[in-house]
DNA sequence: CTGTTACCGTAACAGTCGTTACCGAAAGGC
DNA sequence: GCCTTTCGGTAACGACTGTTACGGTAACAG
C-alpha cells in the first residue's frame, strides 16, 4: 500500500474553517477557495474529502449540530431539573463568545437553507430535537402540567433563546451577556417560577 | 424636455422584487437579473435607477423597515396599553402569510449583514427602535415599574417574537399561527399578567 | 409633425464561482 | 533500496457575477 490521511481529521479541520468563514463573512462569503485558505490548504484537498460543496456544508452542520447535542446531553443529568433547564438554556443562548460565533454560524446556515427546501428541514429536524429537550427538561419541573399546556411554555423558551442568539448577531452589546442571563431567569421566574 | 419616468414608483417596484427574491431564494439567489426578472425588466433599468447593488439593497430594506414601523405606529394607539401591546407583538410576529414572508426578508438581510459591518448596523438599530417601542408599551401597562425591570421583560418579549419569526422560517409547522398567538398570550400572561 | 432629450434595453467586460482533469510527490510494503 | 499506490496541489474550464458603455427608441416642447 501507500501512504494514508487521517480522512476524518481532515474533514473536521476543514469543518471548522467552514464554521470560521460562516461566522465571519456569512454565506455569501462561504466560497471553497476561503474554506481551503481558512484550513490551510488548497481547493483541491477540500474537494478530494468531499464531492461537492453542499456535502461539504452538509458535513459541517451535522458536526457542529452534533457537538451541541452531546454537550446539552452532559448538562441534561446535572442538579435538579429547575438548574439543569436553566444549564441547557444558558448554554444554548449565546453568552460565551464562542457560542455567539456558533449563533452566527446557525444564522448563516438558516439563511443557505432559504434556497434550499433540503437544508430547511434539517435545520426543523434539529430545533424539534431541542423543543423535545426542553419540554423534557420543564415536564420534569412540573409534572403537573398537562402537554399543552408544557409545550406552550417550551414553545416560548427555545423561541425567546432563539430569538436572543438571532439578534445578538446583528447587536451585541444590546444583548450583552449580562443581559441574556437576567432574561432567561426572569422568563424561568416568570413561566415556571 | 423629453420622455418622464416615475422614479419612486419604478423604485419601489424594483424593492418589491427584490423582497420576493430574498423570501424566495435568500442571498445566494438575489442576482441583479433575477431581480430584473422578477421587476419585469433588465439590469439596465435597474442599475439606472441605483448606483450599485448594495444601494438598491439598502433601499429595499429601509423601505420595508418605514413600512411595517408606519403600522405599528397605528397599531399602537388602538385599544387599551395591554391590548396595544398585544396588537404590535402579534403584528411583529409572523402570523400572516405576508410576515412570515416578510421574517424570511429579514433573515435573508440579517444573514448578509453578516459580511458587512454596515448593514448589520442598520439592523441593530432597526431593533433598538422597535425594543424601544416595546418597552414604551410595556411601560404604559405596568407605570409602576422601574425601567430596570420593565426592559428586561421588554428584551424578553422582543426576543420570544424574533425567535418565533426565525424559526418559522424552517419550520412553519411547529410555529403555526395559531401556536404563535398561544404562545403570545401566554408569554403575556407569565411577564404581565 | 419634428427635433431633441431623457430613458432603458443590449451587449460586452473583467472577475470569481464551483468543478474537473491532470500530474508531481510523498509514504508504506517488499 | 525500489515500486506502487494514494494523496493533494496546479491549472484550466464554463458558467455566472456586478458593472459599464453604447445605441436605439419613446415621449414631450414647439
Amino acid at each position: 500500500m501507500a501512504r494514508t490521511a487521517d480522512k476524518a481529521e481532515q474533514a473536521e479541520r476543514i469543518s471548522r474553517a467552514v464554521w470560521r468563514i460562516m461566522a465571519g463573512s456569512g454565506p455569501g462569503g462561504l466560497t471553497l477557495r476561503a474554506v481551503a485558505a481558512e484550513a490551510g490548504c488548497t481547493t483541491g484537498l477540500v474537494l478530494h474529502r468531499f464531492p461537492d460543496k453542499r456535502a461539504l456544508l452538509v458535513h459541517a452542520r451535522d458536526l457542529l449540530h452534533e457537538r451541541t447535542g452531546r454537550e446539552m446531553d452532559e448538562l441534561e443529568g446535572t442538579g435538579s431539573p429547575a438548574q439543569a433547564l436553566r444549564a441547557v438554556l444558558r448554554y444554548a443562548a449565546s453568552i460565551e463568545a464562542d457560542k455567539r460565533q456558533e449563533a452566527r454560524v446557525w444564522l448563516g446556515y438558516l439563511a443557505a437553507a432559504l434556497g434550499e427546501p433540503g437544508l430547511a428541514g434539517r435545520h426543523a429536524q434539529a430545533n424539534r430535537a431541542f423543543l423535545a429537550r426542553i419540554d423534557r427538561l420543564v415536564a420534569r419541573v412540573r409534572p403537573d402540567w398537562d402537554a399543552r399546556a408544557r409545550t406552550t411554555v417550551s414553545t416560548a423558551l427555545v423561541a425567546l433563546v432563539e430569538g436572543m442568539n438571532t439578534l445578538a448577531v446583528a447587536d451585541d452589546e444590546t444583548y450583552s451577556p449580562r443581559t441574556q442571563k437576567r432574561v432567561i431567569d426572569r422568563a424561568l421566574r416568570a413561566f415556571l417560577g
